[in-house]
DNA sequence: AGAGCATAACGTGTATTGCG
DNA sequence: CGCAATACACGTTATGCTCT
């Protein structure tokens, strides 16, 4: 293969992320032909097929797939160059995209993205479940993806763990509620209204199975998935509710619940999930440095 | 019929080569 | 060194094929 022309690597990362290339000549600015003739010379230069047809659509291949994937990286690079560049220039800050598991705190999730914010990032938050944000990292949609549990990828996927930290769960619930159990816990949970995450989570696996080894049998009041909104139903007073001890007091102050007691033995991991080995984002660090000072 | 992509034919700009 | 010829890359429009 002759050197790299990365003018057709740019071509045929556009019809990628565009989807076709009828789409990519329109926000390039060239003529259809002109795109489909490049990518040919550059399928024909590295002696593989990129794309293969579907219908009237172009999907991409294995090797495609692969291709793309560096090609990200070198553009997204690249990206980041200039925004350093005007940087340096007093302009514009560096933009973080984050995926947020919808099933993770929201305290946790703004304080580990306080370093972000202090150092003038742009945070750009989507909120989703794991699985649809992690497919989102290999295309660049998001930087990083926070979770409750590591990603265990496709063998050509190229995700990355970074264990965060981890910190202690805590049941939390109204102040009337909190009276009524507060004392012999956790024995009086048994038949007490319980707001849970749903079974997908990292969370709830490990709340069962404390139930289970502390043979308590609460009435679940309510699974929700997204923690602020199970929060509020906590608020409301429809149950008693877990959250983590870190964000004890911002916990109790926002929704106005009152902590009951840590659950003993029960811990909530978090995970920064990138698609380089190695942190390149000033700002992914920087959350990652933080987070060691308050999280185990 | 219309959308999407490929191919053919051709124009243009730039790099390379050969010669005086 | 300067200039013309040539090669090459990359762009265009026109058109054809396939699929929905």
């Amino acid at each position: 293969m002759e050197r790299l022309n990365y003018q057709h690597l740019f071509y045929f990362w556009n019809v990628a992320r565009e989807g076709g290339v009828t789409r990519a000549s329109e926000k390039l600015g060239l003529a259809q032909p002109t795109i489909s003739g490049q990518i040919a010379v550059f399928e024909a230069s590295i002696g593989a097929q990129l794309f293969r047809k579907e219908g009237r659509n172009l999907v991409m291949t294995e090797t495609g797939r692969t291709v793309f994937n560096y090609a990200d990286e070198i553009f997204s690079l690249g990206r980041e160059l200039g925004s350093a560049l005007k940087n340096r220039a007093g302009a514009v800050s560096v933009r973080l995209s984050v995926g947020v598991s919808n099933a993770l705190p929201k305290l946790v999730v703004y304080r580990l993205l306080e370093p972000a914010l202090a150092a003038h990032n742009q945070v750009v938050c989507h909120e989703d479940k794991t699985e649809r944000l992690l497919a989102e990292l290999p295309v660049h949609g998001v930087d990083l993806v926070f979770s409750d549990w590591p990603a265990t990828g496709a063998a050509d996927a190229r995700i990355y763990n970074h264990p965060i930290g981890e910190c202690g769960v805590a049941a939390f619930a109204t102040l009337e509620l909190q009276q009524r159990y507060r004392k012999n816990f956790p024995r009086c949970l048994d038949g007490a209204p319980l707001l849970l995450p749903t079974s997908n989570t990292a969370l709830r696996r490990s709340l069962d199975q404390w139930l289970d080894a502390n043979s308590l049998f609460p009435k679940i009041v309510a699974e929700v998935e997204d923690s602020a909104l199970l929060k509020t139903f906590g608020a409301a007073g429809a149950g008693v509710f877990m959250a983590p001890t870190a964000v004890r007091a911002q916990v109790e102050e926002q929704y106005g619940v009152k902590y009951i007691a840590t659950l003993d033995g029960v811990s909530e991991r978090f995970y920064a999930i990138t698609a380089q080995r190695k942190i390149k984002h000033a700002g992914v660090a920087a959350i990652l440095e933080s987070a060691r000072d308050w999280l185990v």
